[in-house]
DNA sequence: ATCTAAATGTCAAAAATTTTACAATCTAGG
DNA sequence: CCTAGATTGTAAAATTTTTGACATTTAGAT
């Protein structure tokens, strides 16, 4: 938790504050925190497991818009302006949550200190938002492959330094996540690895060369 | 100005907080109030005329992801978090923006009800942005112009009730906000105009049915 | 060790989108 | 009034992506 650039970079106080104001909540695979429409209320910190936030599509078939991993607090919007939830957000594996409500999220943006914090966290969401639009506007799906695999590396939403090498994802569900079809998305994995960039397995996917991933999450 | 939303849900006091800070700002049309790269600073309020928010393409070619208009405020998230601008701000008629600089932003700050419409507004931002990329990356084309006229019908950036019917844009500039080519843009927008939707002018859109839009905005 | 459901590989046809190209139309400004 | 530049209409070819359809491989359970 307190390896999160976010929650770290908090005062002690409001780390504590937060800590304390935050009720436990386990949730087994598959389970929903909550759904699209549902009242809002709640402010949450993964304490272990990972969390897909997600939408369904017309066709009914389901986009994936955000993996959460440990560390990683989510769902203040809902909290400043008191619409219903926009997404789905279901345990990918079973995971124990921090829960802080309206009232005591409310008392803790009395301090001004905690309401500043409040804005870095918006902000921070604000510009990968913005990465994504222009991902999914505006650049190719070589690009775009590229981007997503460097995102789930580092932890997705965390801004983190370190990353691991090897990203348990299948095709299926990384193909959810840029909104392409599973074969599309084989396709420009079959090109990267050809490139020695990746090494595609078993649900899982090893990057190679993180520089030349870099490279390609550039241009084109 | 006291029109918008959120400015006109602030605090009397709050508000004229933030006028007293702002320094006036004239720019003339194709004017930039600032580029990709640039250093953080200013928060602003239009006064009058509008903004294009864009980037470039790696191809060159422009995208435009949104239009602000008069009464909206914007350009808050460097000030959170320190970071450089993330795109081109281009005045698109003569315009006067409010600049609140980053020092007085923070005295501003300092206040929690203050703090906390800055949470709301980055909270309505964090929306539409969802929604920007779930269109991109979920919705077919035909969905995604129903929805996106209606949003500039509104102000965009704005959640106004009241609405124009005619949008005055070019087909080249609504491709751009699409991210698909003008030739595309042009079949769907003949398909709406068959329908008794919508009346394609020069640089001009006209919605003839409000609700047979907004209907085509919700499925498929 | 074997079985089974999930995941991946591959292909061809169909559909959608971009590219390329040029004609027609509109509007502001001289 | 009339021209130049911008905008729109249109269409065929090229490209990309999706659909649909199976075969094959893998990991985990029995």
């Amino acid at each position: 938790m307190a390896l999160n650039p976010w929650f770290g970079a908090l005062s002690k106080r409001n780390q504590r504050a937060l800590l304390v104001a935050g009720e436990r909540l386990n949730l087994r695979t598959g389970e929903m925190l909550y759904r699209q429409g549902d009242a809002p209320g709640g402010f949450f910190g993964v304490v272990s497991g990972s969390f897909k936030v997600s939408t369904l599509r017309e066709d009914g078939r389901e986009g994936i818009l955000a993996v959460i991993e440990a560390g990683n607090w989510f769902g203040e919007t809902s909290l400043f302006d008191q619409l219903p939830r926009r997404h789905d957000v279901t345990a990918l594996a079973s995971a124990e949550v921090l829960v802080v409500g309206q009232s005591a999220f409310d008392a803790l943006m009395v301090s001004s200190t905690f309401a500043r914090a409040m804005g870095t966290l918006l902000s921070t969401r604000v510009r990968l938002l913005y990465g994504l639009v222009e991902d999914a506007m505006l650049r190719s799906i070589r690009t775009r492959v590229a981007r997503r695999l460097m995102a789930l590396a580092r932890g997705d939403a965390t801004l983190a330094v370190d990353c691991r090498s090897v990203i348990p994802v299948s095709q299926e569900q990384l193909a959810m996540m840029l909104g392409v079809t599973r074969q599309t998305l084989s396709k420009e994995l079959k090109a990267l690895e050809q490139e020695g960039v990746l090494q595609v397995g078993y649900c899982r996917i090893e990057i190679r060369s993180l520089s030349a991933l870099a490279l390609r999450g550039e241009l084109s």
